[in-house]
DNA sequence: AAAATTTGCGCAATCGTTTGTGCAGCCATA
DNA sequence: TATGGCTGCACAAACGATTGCGCAAATTTT
């Protein structure tokens, strides 16, 4: 009922001015000792609050980050999202959410809704269809930094987090080779997609440290649908040369390679194995988890992105400093096995 | 580099003060067709937009909703706030992110620096260890409302939202009596959670309806642990009649439960069937998913919170108009069964 | 034509806090 | 004792928008 008690409040009970207790509470050096104390045991007494709206509005600045994202019950994003906000809370900073659900039409007034409520810094993956950049490039008028992470936008000078898919292609590709498959199938995704490509070159990576060919007709793009993975296993298993391992483009892929390949038949981990990319949480749980999976790092990523906007943000890095960080993503062996 | 444009600018290049340009804007009816034309269309021009931070100072209001839960990345918690998000959206509120890690304290912090960004309200899932509900007393004397959801406190006069697992558990039961099951055990939680209590209620209910009398030593408390699980299963599978089905708290208790009983040689759906409670996503995906779910609709909860909410922040509702709404829980059947 | 009403706009206060500046009184140094 | 430098505080402006009130001019009513 009584309204939070302000400054002026304090500065009337003890007649002071309000500049005065405001100094005295930030413990300024030209305020007397004495004065000082008084006004901090008032506060406390009537557990005086500073109001942050009017702070924020004086300063121009609100201690919010806004992360747009597509999609919050996505596993990778929530687990993002989880390392964005326990980095941004080290540094009192809040967060303020907003999803696209995929939608660029969202995602753009999302965007507005956040310059307006003028958030300090921005965190942004973006929805699939978004392919008009204008509503980040006006940010720059509104001086609001922005660091995107893992969906990155295809332009020059951004700051971004985002894991690099070649490493751990690496490394999975070599796996299987270690354990004597020479016919390694890969679903792809979009051929576009920056990562589609990272998982080619690090596919044929893997093959020159064993001097071994590539052959690109065991590499197939899809479109990630279900069908489209269907139709690659098809391809895939009736390839001339004995497929006997198959690198899938996710989780979720995986699981409907594998079921293609029940239904054909096959024995898993005996006629043919899996790897994977991890997106799906307790993968331990799943009937026939891939035997390993590339990690990438989404807490991290979250980490790792709001580090970056934080030091913008408090000058330790200049705005055009451009932060192009990959994370590299690493094998990560299943459970038990 | 030239700050963005303020009313007090547009009053300046048109020579009017920033009242008339206010009101312009606003289409206020004592303002005249021509000044207010042209103000919006210099306004267009210079893509003025209103500085929402002085907007909220004045009007003591930011459109601000604070979400306090635990753990984003646990799906259910993440398919809540995206309800939530949703919800707010749709009446222009943005959504301010605090995970409390199942810390009180970590809790009490959040809330608390929540309040002095002066949030319009709180949509608020409990830690675990929470006993101390005075950070909450204290949002009344800032007249910031709260709305309690699936982990609510033990309080008198309170909002909240919360499914209630009694009907689905009955649904749970009935069909396993339905499929001929006549000895049922339950793994259950700690008996203080009410959540646990609900699940015996639901389980006699659904004897008494069949006429069959309820065997207590069937239905043993747990503390969600791993270990905990274990002994109840050794309990149940060692008890004098032969248990032919279970209903395991939850997905993870359940996957643990499956695991033992695979160890001791059972086989699943065959030797005994289990019954869960959904918060796994993708248990389609499971080794041996339950035959079915009791859903707990996060999504729709998480909406309902939100809707109780605004009607608060909007008037419609009276403060203390208690809203305590619980969901219904209801059995899902598991795909492709 | 005088009175009443309406129209169109400006003035000024307000929200709570921060911060540059000014001004006493005090002490110390020359 | 005059000069200078501290010390301790108050004054006032500023951030950007909203809003009650007042006042003149234009319009309508009587």
């Amino acid at each position: 009922m009584p309204n939070p008690p302000t400054i002026k409040e304090i500065a009337r009970k003890l007649n002071l001015s309000a500049s005065t207790v405001s100094r005295a509470l930030h413990n300024h050096p030209r305020i007397g000792l004495k004065t000082r104390l008084q006004v901090q045991a008032l506060a406390r007494e009537l557990q005086y609050e500073p109001n942050q709206t009017a702070i924020f509005f004086q300063q121009k600045k609100t201690f919010t980050l806004g992360i747009v994202l597509p999609e919050l019950s996505e596993a990778f994003f929530s687990a993002a999202i989880s390392g964005i906000e326990d980095t941004a809370n080290k540094s009192n900073y809040m967060v303020l959410l907003g999803q696209s659900h995929d939608d660029a039409t969202r995602e753009e007034k999302i965007v507005g809704i956040m310059k307006n409520h003028r958030v300090d810094g921005l965190l942004v993956s973006l929805a699939k269809n978004t392919v008009n950049y204008a509503h980040f490039e006006m940010l720059r008028k509104y001086n609001i930094p922005v660091v995107f992470f893992d969906r990155i936008p295809d332009m020059q000078h951004i700051h971004y987090v985002a894991a690099n898919m070649e490493s751990g292609t690496v490394q999975a590709v070599a796996l299987l080779l270690q354990q004597g498959h020479r016919v390694i199938g890969m679903i792809n995704g979009p051929e576009k997609l920056i990562a589609s490509r990272q998982r080619t070159t690090g596919y044929r990576t893997a093959m020159q440290q064993q001097r071994l060919k590539y052959d690109a007709t065991l590499n197939l793009p899809t479109d990630l649908t279900r069908e489209g993975t269907r139709q690659a296993m098809q391809q895939l298993l009736s390839h001339k040369r004995k497929v006997t391992a198959i690198v899938a483009f996710n989780d979720y892929v995986s699981q409907d390679a594998v079921q293609y390949a029940l239904e054909q038949g096959l024995q898993i981990n005996k006629d043919i194995c899996f790897v994977s990319y991890a997106n799906l949480p307790l993968s331990s749980y799943m009937a026939f988890p891939p035997m390993a999976s590339v990690e990438q790092y989404p807490y991290q990523q979250g980490q790792q992105a709001t580090a970056i906007l934080l030091d913008i943000l408090s000058g330790k890095l200049p705005q055009d400093d451009y932060q192009q960080l990959t994370i590299d993503s690493r094998l990560v062996m299943a459970p038990g096995r």
